[in-house]
DNA sequence: TTCTAGTCTGAATAGTTGTTCAGTTCTTCA
DNA sequence: TGAAGAACTGAACAACTATTCAGACTAGAA
C-alpha cells in the first residue's frame, strides 16, 4: 500500500464537508432551500458540482443533513434556555422565546427547513426534526400541566399549535417585515410569544410577566 | 363574417374552462400543488396539453386563479358563520372553527393554496387572498376587543397566529392524522379552535362555552 | 354543401437542474 | 523522484415539464 489517510487529509475532508454544509446552510439562508441547488452551493464551497458527490450520496442527503444540524442546533437552545429557568412556566416561556428570537433571527432559514417543500423527499428528516422539536416544547408544557400552572389538554396538538402560532406570524408571508429595527424586533418577539402561551392556558397577567421575563436573552441575542 | 360566437359555444368555451379548473382543483386535493401539472389536469379535463393554454396564459395563471377562487370560497363560508353569530365572540368563534372543519375536511388542498411552494410565481395571488382571510379574522377580534371581550392587542399578529396555530395543528405535518373517525375529527377541532381562541386571549372557561357552541356546525359539515 | 374563422390536438421544443464519469491533479510512500 | 491510489473537475447526460405551433377538426353563415 502506497497511499493512506493521514490525519491531515482526514482533517481536509473533514473540512470540505463542512464547507459544503456550511454552503448549503448559507444558501438556504439567502433564498431558502430553492436556493439549494448542487451548483450554486459549489460554487459557494469553492469545490465542482461532482465533488459535492463525493461526499453527499444526492441532493436529498444533503438537505437531510442540512435540515439534522440546522435542529440540532436549535433544540440544543432551546433545551439550554429551559433549564436555566426557575420553574417549569419560566422554563416554557424560555423555550418559546427561544424558538421565536431564532425563527425572526433567520427567517429565510427557518422557513425552508420548516415548510418549504423540496423537490427532493426529505419528509422523513424533516419530520423527525420537527418532531424532536416539538416533543421538547410539550415536555415543557406537560410540566407546567403537572405543576398546576396550566389546564390539562392535549398536550402534543398544544405544542404544535403553539410552534405553528409562532412560525406563522414571524416568519410567515404576513409576518411583519419591518424587523431590523430592534425595538420592533423584540416587540413582535414578545407580542408572538405572548399568544402562544396564552393559547396553551397561560393566564393573560401571568403570561405577560413571563414574556417580559424571558425576552432578556431575545434582546441579547438581537443586539449580537 | 362568416362565424360568430354563438351562445352555445360561449357556454361550451365557459364550461371547458370550468372543467380544467375544476380539474386543477382535483388534482391539488389528491397531491397537492405539485400534482398540478398541465399534462395531468388536461387529461382529468379531458382536453388537451395545448388547449389548456387557449384559456390560461400559463400554468401560473391557473394556479393563481385556482387559489383565488378556493379562498374566494372560504371567505364567504367564514363570513356567513360568522354573521350568523349572536355576538362578536360567538362570531370570532364560529369564524375560527370554520376554518378549521374547511382545512381538516382539504388537507392536501389546503396545504397546497396556503403553503406548499409551486415553482411558479403565485405568490403575489396566494399572500392577498391569505391577507383577506387574515383580515377577516382580524376584524372579528377588533369586534370582540371593541366590545371587551377580548385584552387590546396587535390584532394582526394575533389574526396571523391564530391561522398559523390552526393550519399547524391540522394540516401540518405533525397534526394527528387518524381523522377518519368523525368523533376524532370533532375533538381535533375542537381542541384547535380552543387553542386558537384561548391564544387571542378568550379565558378558557368562556373559550370551552364557545367552543362547543360553535362546533355544531363543524359537526354537520364532518357528517356531510 | 362549402367556405371561413375559431378551436383543438399532441408531438416537438426548450429550459432547468440533479447526476455521472473520463480525464486531470494531488497525496502518500518506497 | 516516481508509482499508485485517492480526490477533484466540469462538461456531458438524463429526466422532468412547461410551452409552442403546424396541422386537423368544428361550428356558423351563405
Amino acid at each position: 500500500m502506497v497511499y493512506r489517510r493521514t490525519h491531515q487529509v482526514v482533517k481536509r475532508l473533514a473540512a470540505r464537508r463542512s464547507a459544503i454544509l456550511a454552503a448549503a446552510r448559507d444558501a438556504a439562508s439567502d433564498g431558502g432551500m430553492a436556493a439549494v441547488q448542487i451548483a450554486p452551493v459549489a460554487v459557494r464551497a469553492n469545490v465542482a458540482a461532482g465533488t459535492v458527490y463525493r461526499y453527499f450520496p444526492s441532493k436529498a442527503d444533503l438537505i437531510s443533513e442540512l435540515i439534522a444540524e440546522v435542529s440540532r442546533d436549535e433544540l440544543a437552545a432551546i433545551r439550554r434556555a429551559a433549564d436555566a429557568a426557575p420553574g417549569p412556566s419560566s422554563a416554557l416561556a424560555a423555550a418559546v422565546t427561544t424558538v421565536a428570537v431564532h425563527v425572526v433571527s433567520h427567517r429565510k432559514l427557518a422557513w425552508g427547513i420548516l415548510a418549504e417543500p423540496v423537490d427532493v423527499d426529505v419528509n422523513a428528516t424533516r419530520l423527525a426534526s420537527r418532531r424532536e422539536i416539538a416533543g421538547e416544547i410539550e415536555a415543557r408544557i406537560v410540566a407546567a400541566v403537572r405543576a398546576g400552572h396550566l389546564p390539562a389538554q392535549d398536550t402534543a396538538l398544544a405544542a404544535t399549535a403553539l410552534l405553528g402560532a409562532l412560525h406563522e406570524s414571524l416568519v410567515g408571508p404576513l409576518a411583519p417585515d419591518n424587523l431590523d429595527d430592534p425595538a420592533k424586533l423584540r416587540d413582535v418577539v414578545q407580542t408572538a410569544t405572548l399568544l402562544a402561551l396564552r393559547a396553551v392556558g397561560v393566564m393573560d397577567a401571568r403570561a405577560r410577566g413571563l414574556v417580559v421575563q424571558a425576552a432578556l436573552p431575545a434582546k441579547m441575542l438581537a443586539g449580537a
